[in-house]
DNA sequence: GATGAATGAGCTTTCATTCAT
DNA sequence: TATGAATGAAAGCTCATTCAT
């Protein structure tokens, strides 16, 4: 393989990951406004300036794309998961950090968290092994954080797992909520999300 | 009108009566399954046996379909929610028992649950007044123990709505968690629902 | 057979008929108002207050239904041109006089008129024998009049067939284009028409 | 882009516009036989022997069909109606010429004249502006043809727009006839035409 | 690699018609 | 005689996907 070979093929490999973005991008804003159901892949087409045809050399599948998404998205939030769970400080405090950062991205992604985290009971178990793999590994930083609280004598339970598992059941009850239910008459968010946190916190402090 | 008219009238009226419950039942299930917008009338008609035609002789459209189950689910939440908020003994176990009413009602009919909780956000937004008010009535009952709870001082926060909406995240965000993701390695049910529904009350109970 | 028999038979044939004239009368104002291929068998029992099953009784199909309306139509406008045609005074005023009652015939009546006179080419031949020879006796009217015109010397033509046939195409064409066309911005109604007879009358007129 | 490109491009357009041809070629000829309601989408794809979803590659939508002949009829008769309003001699044999001109175009070209001037009422309606232009074009040139007449003194009449009406009520009505009435004991074709323009011509020349 | 025309299955919905009651 | 629930076919149209170029 000469050189002017190698340059060549770096140069053609860029445009593709290049297409291969575009569509990512188109793909990410279309679902998050219409829903996976309503965009169409002439619309992604569209949307990124290439044929529906073309589409089809970078993915298998309207699925794949979906899967692409959710991956990258998942990789997102575990990094900011993982980051808290390094902070120094009150561990309690790094706990009620922890809600909030998982609370604020789902609002902030509210498809892609209904896409990872919402689907249905019997679903087509249509989650590749990586996804679930991604999914256990944002639950352990938050398994950490109660575990640090453990540590530091600040948990009124013995069982840090229960802990989690329903420090969990909060934080996504009330992304659900406010990503599924907009047009119920919620007090104003960032209150909302608060008096949730302060709630769970002062649930779980040793007294 | 005759005994042998109404004797016939009535006959054919149970057995529509049936066939509406039966496209209901297909339809819960799908809907809980696969989401609203991956479930045709075709679907929905080949699973209860019927031609797709047939829906339309029980239902408007595909939408009033949904907002029949809604009803339904809403129906008898109402009932099992409104016999304790009149219940008499300490608020706050009163709003304990409340909760765990709700977490008890959605593990028990996860597929109702699924489908008038958990809908994918946009999919059926057009939801009628009727359905609005019937979901709004249920909330009330919650709404109500808050207040009681509040009335004897029991209470850590002034906000009686804010802490009723909370509660309700936490309610339902331990249900989703429970029926959506049967995969999940849970401690075991009764043991996790107890600890969420220990965590809220203690952590709105006035110090 | 005996009377008292004979009574209850002539009461029920009287209702039976009484039915089917309710349906033909919804069926004449729907089909004139929308269209045959707008109005459905439903809008048609709904609008005479049966069940849709129940038009089956009266008439075998939904062609039959215009095929009746039609024919009545039909016999209405035969009646009106023959007693023209019977008239006396000025052949050619007869004549134009006959054209009018044609012309005012089809604009009042555009869809049976449509259905009877503007049938497409190579149309599935479903006009039955009845509906021809009720045209051929219509037409036969009107060749009368050119008859009588001829006989009195008024005719600058030899040939009454063709001069019969010459009239037809006109009053045929303004009436299609009236019913057909209403979007056109045509001059008042009453004068074109008049115009039209004018020019027609006055084109075969002996000089 | 290469000529390999542009040849390969030229041959595809050319392939789709063969298509585009045989789908209006069917779909002209199933409107003018059954009327256009009663033909299908899935119908005109069958006739030509492509998928329906393919019809919407070339139409957006059956509308769209119907006004894709029309524009195509009166490109046609607005060229050989344009040529004639041109020529010199006499106007009133210029207008017997335009008239002859008109309804040779319909006895030549039945099913687009069927199509676009003998559509059901009702039925299509909805015609574009572009549609209603080009139709009033076509007018225009046998509004010119009476104007001309007049001009000339020629004309019996004082308005100019009445007479072209009733002439080109005159020129439909003969096409119509012939062109949907096949089964009539008509008298021989040219004959039939030539006494019909006879009378509509003496019908308005000036005495 | 990219195109875009074509497919065939699918959609929601409406319809004429049948038939057990 | 009349009912009206049910059917099966069809409607217009959209879609994910394929494939010759």
């Amino acid at each position: 393989m000469n050189s002017v070979h190698s340059m060549a093929t770096a140069r053609r490999d860029r445009l593709k990951a290049e297409l291969r973005n575009e569509i990512l991008a188109a793909a990410r804003d279309l679902f998050a406004r219409q829903g996976y159901e309503s965009v169409s892949i002439r619309k992604i087409a569209e949307k990124c300036g290439c044929a529906p045809g073309t589409i089809y050399l970078h993915f298998e599948d309207k699925d794949q794309i979906l899967s692409a998404i959710c991956a990258e998205t998942f990789a997102i939030l575990k990094q900011r998961m993982a980051a808290i769970s390094k902070d120094s400080g009150d561990p309690l405090e790094r706990l009620r950090r922890s809600g909030r950062q998982y609370i604020q991205f789902g609002v902030d992604h509210p498809y892609h968290y209904i896409v990872t985290f919402g689907v249905a009971p019997g679903a087509p178990a249509n989650k590749s092994d990586a996804d679930h793999q991604a999914g256990m590994e944002c639950f352990q930083s938050l398994r950490e954080c109660v575990q640090s609280c453990q540590q530091a004598g600040q948990l009124r339970f013995a069982d840090v797992e229960e802990v989690a598992q329903a420090l969990w059941a909060t934080t996504h009850g009330i992304v659900m909520l406010l990503i599924t239910k907009a047009g119920f008459p919620f007090v104003e968010q960032t209150r909302l999300i608060e008096t949730t946190l302060d709630m769970a916190i002062e649930g779980i402090r040793a007294r």
